[in-house]
DNA sequence: CACTTGACCTGTCCGC
DNA sequence: TGCGGACAGGTCAAGT
């Protein structure tokens, strides 16, 4: 699922809702799913208060009174929603989260505070986790140490764009983007949204994209993200907020999930390959190959 | 080092 | 209707 919108609409429903509460007690169904000694867990998760919730790249960090933090990834499945003692989400109620009764079959882990509130990771293909590690060691995992910048952040630049891209000169622009290591928190989704929206190719190399492509590239992927955050994310198939909502940005998505139907802007028909080893949706007549 | 492919899982959809 | 295969929003390990 999770991309960077979604993870920050996700994030922003937990700051609400989880600081102040107490965590009493953590139950997990698989150990992939949340790896994690019990020692740590009885000594530095229950009784801990929840200070703060953060994201960098495409991780949610839940920091906690005891110097530890809840690190999540949702991966392509994962889910986070919360919900307070005894609510009530049945079908047919107007304002119901998507997901019915939890836990569910596909929950791995439950977090309970002392309210009585509690907070489900759901996750139907097992891909995602969370651990719990000191917080001064959050910065040390091996997949912070190598992120790229966040793309919408003050400093990110199209200039810098340009310079982390110098390290995949010999592969096509969408694998470039979807690296972790060039830049934080693209996904398929929005790979293929910022490259149409910019009039480029997927397949083109990158060492045959021009400074110009990379300006419009840079703009792109600011306005796609952002709009899908105001959007409160994509629901495809399994990604829901805090509060088991879906967001709406695909019905703004200009060739995501439309193959068969028209280009917005040019009225071809748009089509759907596969690159990178994943799929992939261009408009063949705005976006002409170069390679 | 840069690059590609397969693996990790479960569920769904599509063609035979 | 059943069955096999491809595919799904992400990342990592292993291969070239």
């Amino acid at each position: 699922m999770p991309e960077l919108p979604e993870v920050e609409t996700v994030k922003t429903g937990l700051q609400r809702l989880l600081p102040g509460r107490i965590i009493i007690s953590a139950v997990s169904d698989n150990p992939k799913s949340f790896p994690n000694a019990t020692f740590d867990v009885e000594q530095f998760l229950y009784d801990a208060t929840v200070t703060s919730v953060k994201r960098r790249a495409k991780v949610l960090l839940i920091e906690l009174s005891s110097q530890y933090s809840l690190v999540i990834h949702l991966k392509m499945t994962g889910q986070l929603v919360f919900r307070s003692k005894d609510a009530s989400f049945g079908a047919g109620h107007p304002n119901d989260s998507l997901i019915g009764e939890l836990p569910d079959r596909s929950t791995r882990v439950t977090l309970t505070f002392q309210d009585g509130s509690r907070l489900f990771f759901n996750d139907q293909r097992k891909f995602g986790w969370v651990r719990l590690l000191p917080t001064v060691e959050v910065p040390e995992l091996a997949f912070f140490k190598k992120v790229g910048p966040e793309p919408l952040e003050l400093d990110f630049t199209w200039q810098l764009l340009w310079e982390r891209l110098q390290r995949r000169k010999n592969t096509s622009i969408k694998a470039a983007i979807l690296d972790q290591t060039v830049l934080a928190g693209i996904g398929n989704i929005y790979a293929d949204e910022s490259l149409w929206d910019a009039k480029i190719h997927p397949t083109t190399l990158v060492r045959n994209v021009t400074r110009r492509d990379i300006k419009k590239l840079h703009a792109a992927i600011q306005h796609v993200l952002q709009l899908s955050i105001d959007s409160g994310g994509s629901s495809d198939k399994n990604y829901v907020d805090a509060e088991g909502r879906r967001g709406s940005y695909l019905t703004f998505a200009n060739v995501f999930r439309r193959e068969g139907q028209l280009c917005n802007r040019c009225g071809s028909t748009i089509i759907k390959t596969r690159v990178a080893g994943r799929g992939t949706h261009t408009c063949p007549v705005c976006q002409r190959p170069r390679n």
